[in-house]
DNA sequence: GGCCAGGACACCA
DNA sequence: TGGTGTCATGGC
């Protein structure tokens, strides 16, 4: 198993290159862009393409927004008119005015949103969380999303595990503590799933594997 | 014109 | 716990 979802990892790369993620930033790369930047963002992707969640960024970045003060201090429905293209406009003008609250009380003691705490607020699930740990702070944490199940349970690699929580540990355990690891592997599993699992009948990984290991058949496949 | 995207939550059995 | 409905725009 280890060396599977190490191996994995490799492939991916080497088939789609590094992804440009939200940048790896940090001591490593100084144009990192602003981590409430990043924040805003993993709240205004929630089941929502890029492209929807960065018309709503360009949006705020016009208006001189993109400011955690400023958004902070805002009337929900003034935000929501804002961010408009990246849908469920109302929900996600309550959740990032929370979530802004929280980034403001946490920098102001010069800290970080602990994971619980992020976990709290109404709209942070367990993806956003962590996509806010990784992405915007560094933290070693692999982000799961429903990509990385469906692939990984049509390749075997997971079995019973189902919540996020249990399938994360799998991922944890196997690979070394680097966040550029994780951050790029997210993205890859991202990248693939659009390319090639959604397109494709048969499992994704079968293409990249050459059907080495894979058993799983559709369910009309089933039938005949 | 239908499908779905870098989710989460309330509600129900 | 597991399944289903809801939130909503814009790109393909």
């Amino acid at each position: 198993m280890l060396n599977l979802i190490i191996e994995v990892y490799h492939t991916l790369y080497q088939t789609y290159g590094p992804q440009g993620w939200w940048p790896v930033g940090g001591k490593y790369f100084p144009e990192q862009k602003d981590i409430y930047e990043i924040i805003a963002g993993a709240v205004l992707t929630q089941n929502t393409s890029w492209k929807n969640a960065s018309q709503a960024l360009k949006m705020l970045r016009q208006k001189g927004l993109l400011d955690p003060e400023r958004i902070a201090g805002l009337p929900r429905n003034e935000l929501a008119s804002v961010i408009r293209p990246s849908g469920y406009y109302n929900q996600k003008a309550e959740r990032l005015i929370a979530m802004t609250t929280l980034y403001l009380k946490a920098d102001k003691d010069g800290r970080m949103p602990k994971r619980e705490e992020l976990l709290t607020l109404k709209g942070i699930g367990p993806e956003t969380a962590d996509s806010i740990l990784l992405y915007a702070y560094h933290e070693p944490v692999f982000v799961v999303d429903a990509y990385t199940k469906r692939i990984f349970r049509r390749m075997g690699v997971l079995k019973g595990e189902n919540s996020y929580e249990e399938v994360q540990e799998v991922f944890m355990k196997n690979l070394p503590p680097d966040e550029k690891l994780y951050n790029e592997y997210h993205a890859l599993i991202v990248r693939h799933a659009k390319d090639v699992c959604r397109k494709n009948p048969l499992c994704s990984m079968c293409v990249l594997r050459k059907k080495e290991f894979c058993n799983y058949t559709e369910p009309w496949q089933q039938l005949s």
